[in-house]
DNA sequence: GAATTTTCTTTACGCGCGTAAATTACTGAG
DNA sequence: CTCAGTAATTTACGCGCGTAAAGAAAATTC
């Protein structure tokens, strides 16, 4: 390794003994020359350490080799999780990943969404705020940039959506619990910020309907992103007025679930399946944290693999499309029951 | 709005009626053009909506406007939340923040390193992972980007450190520990990844010496980046052997805690300072979930804003200096402790 | 109001690379 | 060896902006 500092592609072209014109059709496309130009462009970089400037390089290019991944609350474990996987996808694809979270807030995903556009993405992986997002903006993003929705569907918005089949989800949890115990009541936010939660009353209430059983919604007040916190009032509100319609609770969610189960414990309520056990808490979602709840959480969870391994294979499709579909891409996908000690 | 799109400054110039190097001047520092002037681009620009290209804007910089974040784990709900903070502060500052987390892994965080090099980036917040961090790759970035160290300290590396103090930390928990009931054992990874583990077992033997007391570490063995299995392994390891040397026992930090808590509870060991108490369990960190643990975690906090603005000051400070400091400067923060149920 | 300072304009060049066109060199099949 | 086809080279221009220099205009000072 010589160290001497290589200050432009020319010069590297003249250390490789080939033309600038070639070095650049390289680093667009190693395949793109022939492999004994290949080796020896290779075997020049491996002496000489150069890496063309990205910004010259971007400059004149319509598509940049950036992919942008954006969640709406990257402090959440599950979208941390799930940005992560993503991460390693885009970059064993060679694409330089970036990411962003919009920490709730509207005004913040707004400025993720136009400073990303300034980047001119080869695409966009887009988790939205869900009811707190501005649809205009993301309508105008979307125009721009070949985005891929996951997560939460916003109906109509971007080229695709992959995310989880939440009516698998709550039919796999709802199945399980009546077929070991008591039907479940379904415990949730009552104006909750992510579509799916919609879905998964909706969906909640279909199971029950088809199993001729009458649903229980119980809805607890609460806004933002403080999930756990709220889960742990509930609890305890619906404890200290002995409102618990069942003795099987089934939330929403994992982080609602892990709060609630706080509060079961916080009120000395024993929850399981075991004897002994006054309640029984299942949810959806299989956060990171679920395994370490007090008991274990029951749940279904959320495949990160194969979701992640469809929004890439979709935003390749719709790379190669030239950034439009002629019809918007909806996959579902299938949850996976865990079963755990809360029920 | 006039919705006519706007190729370029020079468009844009025309349009409000000034030139383009004001203009220019304008984007790089707003303070720097007259009053007057500046109300004139800020009325064109509601009326045009006109964004610099950001790659002609950065190529001809030899500082741009970008600060790195990088940490050794995002998935881990203290690094999601103290890179939100920064995030925020770098924003609010006029910078543009990206974020990258090595997922634990040297080879990711050197690749990281060396394209956030490339972007020549205004500063840079590194957390690094610590023990599997190359030290090389670390130090040849610092040399080139002006590097602001947080979390975990390599001696040496980078302009200044911003850190917790873990002495403080180890402090307030032993003393307290001691006030209210038996003098705590420590329990902690064989082989910890971070500096820190190895800062809070010197604290806890310092200050159990000082005490006069008879210090008991129990190391557990473990790899990697699930701390909690890892406590939760040793939980159940530990009860089962009947090899808890005392009742009250200090984790070295939360997530550890988090599954040493879970292993507690499988074995139906109940933890807390009440009567009927088995075992008494405290640790450090306050992670944001250390307050939905059953029982919740008594804890020593780290100061999240304070450690976040003394990171903004510093790399303010150092950028202001042209990127190096005369001597290394290094901050640490005292904790905050946080009295829960379950010591 | 003149002198000084600050701010802006004009002009012009350069950054590092993408990319197109025309030309030359190489490759492999017959 | 010839010839078509592919690959690399040469040449040249453009991208959008930073920035420097010199001069004009405006603001400030006394």
């Amino acid at each position: 390794m010589t160290d001497h500092k290589i200050r432009n592609m020319e010069e590297f072209a003249a250390l490789s003994g080939l033309s600038r014109p070639t070095i650049s059709k390289y680093f667009n496309d190693p395949a793109s020359v022939r492999a004994r130009t290949r080796e020896q462009i290779e075997d020049a970089l491996s002496r000489y350490e150069f890496r063309p400037n990205i910004y010259a390089m971007n400059q004149n290019r319509s598509l940049t080799k950036i992919v942008g991944i954006a969640v709406p609350y990257l402090a959440d474990p599950f979208f941390a999780e799930i940005a992560r996987t993503l991460e390693r996808r885009c970059i064993d694809a060679g694409f330089s990943p970036i990411l962003y979270s919009a920490h709730g807030q509207q005004k913040l995903e707004n400025d993720i969404l136009s400073g990303l556009a300034a980047l001119k993405p080869a695409g966009v992986f887009l988790a939205p705020l869900g009811r707190l997002s501005d649809r205009g903006a993301i309508e105008r993003f979307c125009r721009d940039v070949p985005t891929v929705l996951f997560d939460s569907n916003i109906e109509g918005m971007g080229e695709a959506f992959v995310g989880s089949d939440n009516y698998s989800f709550v039919r796999q949890t709802v199945d399980y619990l009546c077929r070991t115990g008591a039907p479940p009541a379904f415990f949730e936010m009552k104006t909750p910020a992510n579509p799916n939660a919609n879905k998964r009353r909706k969906a909640y209430l279909k199971v029950m309907a088809d199993a001729g059983l009458e649903p229980q919604v119980i809805q607890i007040e609460g806004e933002g992103w403080g999930f756990e916190e709220i889960g742990r009032r509930g609890a305890h509100e619906l404890i200290e007025k002995r409102a618990l319609p069942t003795d099987t609770i089934l939330c929403s969610n994992d982080r609602l679930a892990i709060g609630f189960l706080a509060g079961c414990y916080e009120r000395g309520l024993r929850v399981g399946r075991g004897e002994g056990c006054a309640l029984r808490v299942a949810s959806h979602d299989d956060h990171p944290f679920s395994r370490f709840t007090c008991p274990a959480l029951t749940t279904a969870a959320h495949e990160y693999e194969l979701v992640a391994d469809k929004c890439m294979q979709t935003l390749f499709s719709l790379i190669e499309a030239g950034g439009r579909f002629a019809t918007r891409d909806e996959t579902l996908i299938p949850a996976r029951l865990i079963l755990r000690a809360s029920a």
